[in-house]
DNA sequence: AATTTTACCGAAAACGTTTTCGAAATGATC
DNA sequence: GATCATTTCGAAAACGTTTTCGGTAAAATT
């Protein structure tokens, strides 16, 4: 019942394991009669190499990291989806772990990930990271690094993205073009850098086409779990302190469909009295009623342009090639529902 | 650059390469003083243990595997986070893996994590898997196997499920408590076993109450990646064929909101003319309109409880006792929604 | 003072593979 | 028949750790 080894397969040929293993291998200098007869006695023995020892010799496990905020979540688990079809593509596996967007978290998995000498590691940054000394080490550690979505700008390293920025002022010009006059924004928390670059597109938006910005009608959502609690309680602020506003960009599907809810529930006419642009393109958003206009974010593609991007870097890091780290920037595009119809 | 290793610091001390191993492991045969000596240095030169050469030695890869056929679905990815979070706890790395419901991935796939040498599997089955042949290979090979939700009841393993039966059943019944009389199913796939017992659960649902079985009111839905269209096809299929339904219990929620967004469009009233309830309580089912009522599928618990008994079944395995084998079955209910409310 | 016990350390084997390098045997060339 | 090239193989080192088994020296016991 043990695993069948080199060893085993060698003694029963009577020759060395140098040769049974170069035979396995197509080396040029075994004769093509040892290299059929070792062939055929492995695929018999079912012989499999042990992984352990391939990766102890040969430095590399066929092995990367991904780091994950949430699990649970369309946008992350088509990314996760991604990853694992390309990885698998070219014969690597992935090891999952959710950072639960805490910092403390996310430091101790990057340090077990590369304790467990995975050959690159795919990331999404914590809400709450600040602090990029774990990821510096981790390049520096000659380790490839590509982050997505939730990217730290500061470090040197392959990033997967979407133009947050032109997505949020896409979104808020559509709702300038359909007539709103005042505007208003849900944002996510102060520290992710995708979720200061809406705004950014957002304000940009308004006062490129003469609305004024008013910082009273930017709302915070902590962004997690409860997202969906999150919209329901902005919604509720809002018809209480800005009875006038007539649109909203919101800077994520699930806060925007808490809102709905909300305003549902109020009688609040939507888009009627006041309209509503999401982001992300979750399922659901094409499910409620009114359906939500939305960006839709390409979850899968970035998974797979995520992979594909550490992939060559592994490579060339083993050709001793320099690497070229890149910023790809995926399309977004305006999905136009019920919520924006006028 | 490169990982600093046992002989360095053996090397700088002074001493041996066997009393470094064993003074940060504490062997009582290693004096307090090289102790201290020895883990000093080791933590100031940032010293990580080789996690293939320990693997190589212990014959233990801390790793384990999971197989699963769809990631982007609430119910399986609060699956993979009950067994991540529970994997962490106990220090075991998860390598994820989809087969996509297709049953050659899936042997390939338990291949590919045996051959990494993982300490166990836990995994759902694909819906097109009908031999078992590769799942018995990894119990034959003393690698613990632990199923959830879709089993095979056939192969000898530990196993974490509901009693998709009595959920089922309770589900049917409720359609028969509110009054319904006529009640349709929207069934699964014919050949995962939980497709099977749901269908046997409302079958003597009816039966029990007096409500004969009529073959022709069981819709199948090939539920994957399109279960909407599934929903919105069958629905529309049943307004054809049988006007006087009052009342349809549902596989599985996205079917179920696939359904009622036809009913919507058709002008079909929910529940006052037919009622729904739908089966694994996604998050969408609570905010789409009607919300719709279903039964409550903890897929974060199913994750805990599947890592635990792998947990278990890997120690005894180290230590050469017997296994036992646990069919873990964990409570449904059923949450009552606007799709029933009378 | 002789013996036993205790405390501490290290040599060496083992895990299973990959790869370098040299050796032996065969064939080709002059 | 001597030399050289080619083909085929295997010994050995290496990857970094863990663990068994002795061994030495000091301390404790007679």
């Amino acid at each position: 019942m043990k695993p069948v080894t080199l060893r085993e397969i060698a003694n029963k040929l009577n020759i060395s394991v140098t040769t049974v293993s170069k035979a396995l291998k197509d080396y040029p200098d075994v004769s093509p009669k040892t290299k059929a007869l070792v062939k055929e006695l492995a695929s018999t023995l079912n012989y499999k190499p042990n992984a352990f020892a391939v990766n102890l010799r040969t430095r590399e496990s066929k092995t990367i990291g991904l780091i994950i905020p949430v699990i649970v979540h369309h946008f992350f688990s088509n990314v996760i989806k991604g990853i694992i079809a390309q990885a698998e593509k070219k014969g690597y596996l992935v090891i999952i772990l959710q950072s639960n967007e805490s910092y403390e978290l996310e430091k101790k998995q990057i340090e077990l990930l590369m304790n467990q000498r995975v050959d690159g590691i795919i990331m999404s940054l914590a809400n709450d990271t600040v602090d990029f000394k774990h990821l510096v080490d981790v390049i520096n550690n000659d380790k490839p690094l590509v982050m997505f979505d939730k990217i730290a700008k500061i470090v040197n390293c392959s990033k997967v993205i979407i133009d947050d920025r032109k997505a949020a002022y896409d979104a808020t010009k559509h709702l300038i073009d359909i007539g709103c006059k005042r505007i208003a924004h849900f944002r996510g928390s102060l520290l992710p850098q995708n979720s200061i670059d809406r705004f950014l597109g957002y304000r940009k938006a308004l006062t490129d086409h003469g609305i004024s910005y008013d910082p009273s009608l930017v709302y915070i959502c902590e962004c997690d779990e409860k997202s969906f609690e999150e919209g329901k309680k902005n919604a509720l602020l809002l018809m209480k302190e800005h009875k006038d506003v007539d649109g909203i960009f919101i800077n994520t599907d699930l806060v925007a469909i808490g809102a709905i809810s909300e305003f549902n529930e109020a009688g609040v006419k939507i888009p009627e009295d006041i309209a509503i642009v999401g982001f992300s393109n979750w399922f659901m958003s094409s499910i409620i009623s009114p359906s939500l206009t939305t960006i839709d974010q390409p979850g899968l593609k970035m998974g797979k342009a995520a992979f594909k991007q550490l992939y060559k870097e592994i490579q060339s890091m083993k050709k001793n090639e320099p690497i070229y780290y890149q910023q790809i920037v995926l399309k977004t595009k305006l999905i136009e529902r019920e919520s924006t119809r006028v």
